[in-house]
DNA sequence: CTGCTGAAGAATTCGTTGATCATTCAGACA
DNA sequence: TGTCTGAATGATCAACGAATTCTTCAGCAG
């Protein structure tokens, strides 16, 4: 059972190798399975197909994201400032990972293409942080208290969709983009620290 | 020189007629021509390239929604209120437009591609009238005084970006987009009205 | 002189064909 | 018996000539 896990490691660290080099449209099985000393066909007794070694990447991807969010979470600071602090965090972190490596964004762009859910996974994933800060916020008295905190985390995540889109921002530099994170974070703070009254709380 | 005005207007309407029914791509110089009773290349005393067509076509559509915007920003409601009608009012009316005829999202995309600029130009012109509604705003009290409204407005469209791109939401109901539009706009209300401490601040 | 045409040129798209690639699976191997 | 290979298969892609389309412009008509 480790073994299998092992080569499964392998084969994705090959596939990541050739992938942030040559992108995932130039990549093929062969390379893949003979840069592990395997057959293609070998592969997909690990993977059912090339499209999950690239979701398989994202996950990993993601892993040391999420480590880095819980971390920013729990950190002894005003929720406010772990808000910035995370969002700062994830915007940085995927900027430089493209400039490092741009192939990423084809990965990023197939991915969306024939996994859309997967998306979602990661923003359900990055709203249990949200959450907690919000709620520690509210404990520390520095949030008004609301009747729906998740709800309130998915309406952080759709005033801050532009920053998770390379696409929509890849003109901009670091520093502007910055500079347009925090003004939105700080509007959205003022309005979480004194309340908001949802137009829709009647129907909720 | 009334005649050339004419003339225009006679190929813009041509051309779009055929392109809300068969697409920029399907649509060509020729068939547009031969709908005026004119030959192709006469086109071209009346506009530089196909593509300045398509822009054509795109700031007729953004007239009219200027025009609405102008009549929300002047009107005697609350501030707030305002703006909640104004950015309701953009969602529905280009969601309704795609409804009606899906094939604009083409022009649209081509517009972006070739035109990037373009884009811009309409979220300075919506700034104005954001600007407006923010001053008045702040005259009456509903909203705390802040340093620079256009950076404010600015922070706003950002933060409701995701309304903007209907690739981004076209798998949602507009009853749903509308939901997640409010519950965004009603926290940025809140901070408007209570004053935001933009991190920036010092240096701006 | 002005307004327009239609043919020419340049650029782009299209369709076909051959090759490459992802994926499967019968059977070899250990 | 459980692993793995490599050939078979169908899907996708690249190449490239043909065709279409955008754009220009010399010259014709009014």
């Amino acid at each position: 059972m480790n073994d299998k896990t092992d080569t499964r490691q392998q084969i994705l660290e090959a596939a990541m190798n050739r992938i942030v080099h040559y992108g995932y449209g130039k990549t093929t099985m062969s390379e893949i399975a003979s840069d592990c000393g395997m057959s293609a066909g070998n592969i997909y007794r690990f993977f059912a197909s090339k499209i999950d070694i690239a979701e398989a990447m994202a996950r990993k991807f993601n892993l040391e994201l999420y480590q880095t969010y819980a971390e920013i979470a729990r950190e002894p600071i005003a929720a406010p400032d772990r808000l910035r602090k995370f969002f700062d965090y994830g915007l940085t972190h995927t900027f430089d990972a493209i400039q490092k490596d741009a192939k990423i964004l084809e990965v990023a762009e197939v991915l969306s293409d024939e996994r859309p859910l997967f998306f979602n996974e990661g923003l359900a994933q990055e709203r249990i942080y949200l959450n907690q800060i919000l709620e520690d916020g509210i404990a520390a008295g520095t949030f008004a208290p609301m009747k729906d905190v998740n709800f309130a985390s998915e309406m952080i995540q759709s005033a801050l969709m532009k920053f998770r889109f390379p696409q929509l921002y890849s003109l901009l530099t670091l520093e502007k983009l910055k500079r347009e994170l925090f003004g939105v974070i700080d509007i959205l703070i003022a309005g979480l620290r004194h309340g908001v009254e949802f137009s829709g709380d009647l129907k909720r």
